[in-house]
DNA sequence: TTGTTATTTCTGTTATAACATAAATTACAT
DNA sequence: ATGTAATTTATGTTATAACAGAAATAACAA
């Protein structure tokens, strides 16, 4: 999962060499993420080394990234803990993803090419056709970051896709908490695929419009939830 | 300039204790902010312990928590330098501060206190009327950074402000490194009052709107610099 | 002079161990 | 039994030193 999984951004170009820190980083965000680590569990930098097979040194540094993802909040002097997705929290990691898709739309109204394009659609009509009973909910969040995430990315802008990463990893923790009681089969189908058709129709205010609809109504079914 | 500095939202609730990640930390992006440390410049783990007082394990920590800020970028395996805004990345904070400033704008315009109101109007009447010939640059910069963080903090949104902050840091070491040729006495005046009479209008869309004239018309004047 | 090889230096990385502080536990007195 | 003090344990933090690999320099041959 850590290695095919193209939430994790972490400097896997290289030759097969995994810095200790890379190893640290990888295994502890694969136990929060499938909920192994449970929100508010206290991350001992002792017992993460044990647990990982390297030192203190590396774990500091995995500890400090999986922070900046959002994943884990510390306590200077205090120690580290898995954070736990709250209202407000999750509240907050809306704005900001709306912020970020709305002019990621904006962008893209402005000149996509016919072949990314397809690629988009590619993505999409299979999305907008889950069978969300076979499905888990972290399957269909990761599912939907693909889709979203590529769309980014065809902006250039990799500020755009960093911020945008993080919502996601957010995301996916508060699904991987489990409960989670939305009903998902009543969402709506063929969203993705009608958000593209807004986007390729060159208005920018359409565009956005079009992607803030699309986040809200996945916002609006969370805030019951919480 | 570390401690009293609003951009720097490293860990000073503390009881004057400062950790040795935290000095070395302020020391390396006072040098970066201000120019001392050119971009491109090569910072070595060794050197900055030496320089800062601190062992390398702590220089580390600095150096990520400055790749993070944008500050410094990184090879892996291979070391630390000061990043160069180069056109791309300029373009690329811009739109990434486009996207947090105009949620910002919509989200106060939904709901911004009187109170709010008297404090950022207390700010942006000096900054619309500063004379441009006595200040540094880089001093406009931060008081700008001023008002529109401040704005950011009111919408009660902490990943907002983060990634806002990144890009006023960035802004700041372009206008550190010196080559600003833009004549910024005919920018218009009054422009932050204006954009606060938008905002209290109470339409999100007029408040959006409203934020990205004035976002870019900043981009706009950079863009010819560069 | 120029191209190649060997050596030296420098770098990022990280394991080990020490230090100081906070938490938890025990010991003890009331 | 209960509140308090002493002690032990655990933890975050960081200095030191070692390891490996890259870069730069020196030595040497053509």
């Amino acid at each position: 999962m850590s290695t095919d999984n193209p939430l994790f951004s972490g400097n896997e170009e290289n030759t097969g060499f995994k810095t200790a820190g890379q190893v640290a980083y990888d295994i502890i965000s694969e136990k929060i993420l499938a909920g192994v680590f449970e929100p508010g569990m206290k991350l001992s930098r002792r017992k993460m080394a044990e647990l990982t097979g390297v030192s203190v040194i590396p774990v500091i540094d995995a500890l400090n990234r999986l922070e900046e993802d959002g994943l884990v909040e510390s306590k200077p002097q205090w120690g580290s803990f898995v954070t736990t997705p709250t209202r407000k929290k999750i509240i907050e990691m809306y704005m900001l993803r709306e912020a970020i898709e709305c002019q990621v739309a904006r962008i893209l109204a402005d000149g996509m090419t016919s072949e990314q394009e397809k690629i988009l659609r590619e993505i999409a009509k299979p999305l907008d056709n889950i069978k969300f009973a076979k499905e888990t909910h972290v399957d269909i969040a990761k599912y939907h970051y693909q889709f979203h995430s590529r769309l980014t990315d065809f902006t250039g802008c990799s500020t755009l896709q960093n911020a945008l990463r993080k919502t996601s990893l957010f995301y996916i923790l508060y699904k991987a908490v489990g409960h989670t009681r939305a009903d998902y089969t009543q969402e709506s189908r063929y969203w993705h695929e009608l958000l593209l058709d807004e986007i390729v129709s060159g208005d920018k205010d359409r565009a956005e419009q079009a992607m803030r609809a699309h986040i809200n109504e996945s916002y609006e079914a969370i805030l019951k939830d919480i």
